[in-house]
DNA sequence: CTTCCACTGCGCAGTCTGCGCAGTGAGGTC
DNA sequence: GACCTCACTGCGCAGACTGCGCAGTGGAAG
């Protein structure tokens, strides 16, 4: 068995097969892929207990939530108050992904709005926000690949 | 009861009691909440009818599939034959989101790596797929926030 | 050869599921 | 006011699944 926190050929199987339907029992994966069911059960807590596997909110679509458009930010922070900036952005909801960057800018952001207006009232709050010195959106016109873990997985079953 | 593509307070009360419990059982998250059993069920299985609630390979972490290093890549891409560059695109598994962007670029790209050599290898393929003019890339130092929806569920649960 | 350990197969008691059905109450229409 | 619609509720049943323990097997490592 691997370690807690990583994922073999098998976990990945396992993963497919629950990608190809979130509410298959533990008993059907077992008869799906071949395997006892003791084992898809130790490897699904092993999983679940070792952060392979994060919030169940990940598969909720923001566009459901009523916010359909997304934008990344490219902000450059003063650095003497950087921790405090990113203090407060973390209180701002529609921000939902957050990366320290390499490059010309500081941070990058990935934020959803519920229409252009929304967005650009959230612009203009995001810079307002102290420590925010320059910024540069991108607006996303289409969303051309959802977030999508199943090739990696697919690659990691092959194994 | 909401349209079957959109979510109300109940629906994101109910989310967000999953997301507090994964492994909650319908009987239980009706508890939880005070509302009726049958309630829960015909609202869950709307919101999974209705593409609310996406891939369950949203939770699987990039990390523990061996892939820690994560990129965005700005790209300019030859409009006239932008499409058979996205769909190159598609064929390369590491590549885990990609959105058509307004702005200096055409398209953002999200990849994971599994080292930085890894990902010298990998923006090299991208850059070498027919099309792809120029790029731009920002590695991600600190993922200091990882996708969360629980702040919108939660603006969400509170109307 | 022995040890270790993941995987296997079996069984049990308890719980949950999916479904149907009927009742209630709020909101809207005529 | 009468009526209708519809979401939510409460109940019950047959069937399936869960979590758990336990013992056996086989391959890899020392």
């Amino acid at each position: 068995m691997p370690a807690p926190n990583s994922v073999d050929a098998l976990d990945a199987r396992i993963l497919l097969a629950l990608d190809d339907d979130p509410e298959a029992s533990i008993l059907s994966l077992s008869r799906t892929l071949g395997i006892a069911r003791n084992t898809v059960h130790a490897r699904l807590r092993r999983m679940t207990d070792g952060g392979v596997l994060r919030a169940f909110s990940r598969r909720v679509s923001p566009t459901a939530l009523g916010y359909p458009l997304t934008a990344f930010l490219s902000l450059a922070l003063n650095q003497r108050i950087a921790g405090e900036t990113r203090q407060a952005m973390l209180d701002i909801p529609e921000i939902v992904e957050m990366h320290a960057i390499s490059g010309d800018h500081d941070v990058l952001i990935k934020v959803v709005a519920r229409d252009t207006g929304d967005l650009h009232r959230l612009t203009h709050r995001i810079l307002a926000i102290d420590g925010v010195l320059r910024s540069s959106t991108a607006i996303s016109l289409e969303e051309q690949l959802p977030t999508r873990l199943r090739a990696l997985l697919e690659v990691a079953a092959a194994d």
